[in-house]
DNA sequence: CAGTGGTCTAGACCACACT
DNA sequence: GTGTGGTCTAGACCACTGC
């Protein structure tokens, strides 16, 4: 026998058996933990049991408790604070305010920039598309919520965002809910709806805008965009958002580092 | 005293002690190991001593060094290799051949699609504009060779690049010997320049090409491009290289994975 | 087989936050 | 002071590579 198996939570498992699949102690630990964030039984912004604790309930070592822990920080999904304890990440509260948004002003940064202005142009439910459900892991006639906004920056109207949202984990959302939230807005589909982003792929092109959003941008339609394209994936690898986002480059720029 | 330095390679520092700056012993270990690597004493492709070895030589337990070396990992200096070793990293024979293009094709990927035919269009010295030394921390007129190259996909010319190199660490570097050099360019600046890129800024916009661009690929002027604009770094967050890059996004998309 | 990195443990002590 | 995460150590054993 290749693998130690504190817990009986891992049961020889159904799969045929033909990678050995030897996982170390704290993979398993790491996806134990795991197991109790997508449950709920620690809510983001709360804090989990101490190491100690959770080495006490996993029959392991403290060292090998950290190092799941580690990892999971390093995943962006636990925040360690020294001296206080070790927190579910969100989205929320967080004082980086836009995790997943890349856009900053060629001079200073979002934060000298102010708060944006954002407007809700449309929030409508329909059937998915072919191409919307693929994104989202439905089937083609699945309800769907689409939403589409503006986001402006000192009165300069920058991002136009159409997204969709499957209906059944999205159930109430509405128009609204969404005008009168201050805050990211992902931080309220952690609150009202229980869906946590965790990461995220994004697919960028440059396109020419279409007669509506050269309106709503108010800009020329020979005027190039950023189209951003992005799928957001809660806890498992499960897409819950599609958003496509339109970006003016003409005073503010995609970052990205490479390392 | 609340640092403990097992070697006398850190001294009491000269710059003023204002804050008390204490450092983990194994960040200690990190820097010294990062002094061998800038001073060649290790070069890319090759293996750095052993985790005991290096106990050994810094006066401080395995477990310590290898804290270090986990983060000269996950920074992508150093490659890891079970039952052989630890290696410096390296752009050249990796199987990440394009470890800094995120420019993928709509299907498939970069291997499927085969390799990239490159073409030198121009390179030639000159004196550094004041925004090119500025990106390179030059003075303004210094000697910087410029380059332009365009790479083509299955035959569609699909990147355009200019790029600007300090002319001191990189003399010698002629049209020729960019274009015998099979691999990736910065395979090329490793082995011949002894410049190693470890990481790299990118800012990103839509553009619409001027009369020169359009030509090179093959597009009407009024076919948006992204322009990615890159800063690369050597060791000690030196800029070593400024890119302006212009790709086609009709067949192939920018990607980044957002976690 | 020996040598390398990878995992796991147990214990000591430090730095930080709260009370 | 107490409890939390953070660092450091020493030793045992496992897994992989190549001789």
């Amino acid at each position: 026998m290749n693998n130690h198996s504190p817990l009986a939570d891992t049961p020889p498992s159904d799969a045929p058996a033909l990678t050995p699949a030897f996982s170390p102690l704290y993979q398993q630990i790491k996806g134990l933990i795991l197991q109790s964030l997508q449950s709920g039984e620690w809510k983001p912004g709360e804090s989990i049991p101490s190491e100690m604790e959770l080495a006490a309930r996993y029959r392991v070592s403290q060292g090998t408790v950290r190092k799941a822990i580690d990892e999971l920080a390093s995943d962006n999904l636990l925040v360690r604070r020294q001296g206080k304890g070790t927190f579910v990440a969100t989205h929320a509260e967080q004082h980086v305010q836009y995790r997943f948004l890349k856009l900053v002003p060629d001079q200073g940064d979002l934060n000298t920039e102010g708060p944006a202005q954002r407007e809700i142009v449309d929030c409508k439910r329909l059937r998915a598309s072919a191409e919307i459900a693929r994104a989202l892991a439905l089937r083609t006639g699945d309800a769907v919520l689409q939403v589409r906004r503006v986001l402006s920056f000192g009165g300069v109207p920058t991002i136009l965002e159409d997204l969709w949202l499957p209906g059944g984990p999205f159930k109430g959302l509405t128009a609204e809910r969404l005008a009168d939230y201050h805050g990211p807005m992902y931080a309220l589909f952690e609150t009202e709806f229980g869906v946590r982003m965790v990461r995220a792929d994004e697919k960028i092109r440059a396109v020419l805008p279409d007669e509506s959003q050269s309106e709503l941008l108010q800009v020329p339609r020979s005027t190039p965009l950023l189209s951003v394209e992005r799928v957001a994936y809660t806890y498992n690898d499960t897409p819950m958002e599609l958003r496509r986002g339109f970006y003016r480059t003409d005073s503010h720029h995609y970052h990205n580092a490479l390392s």
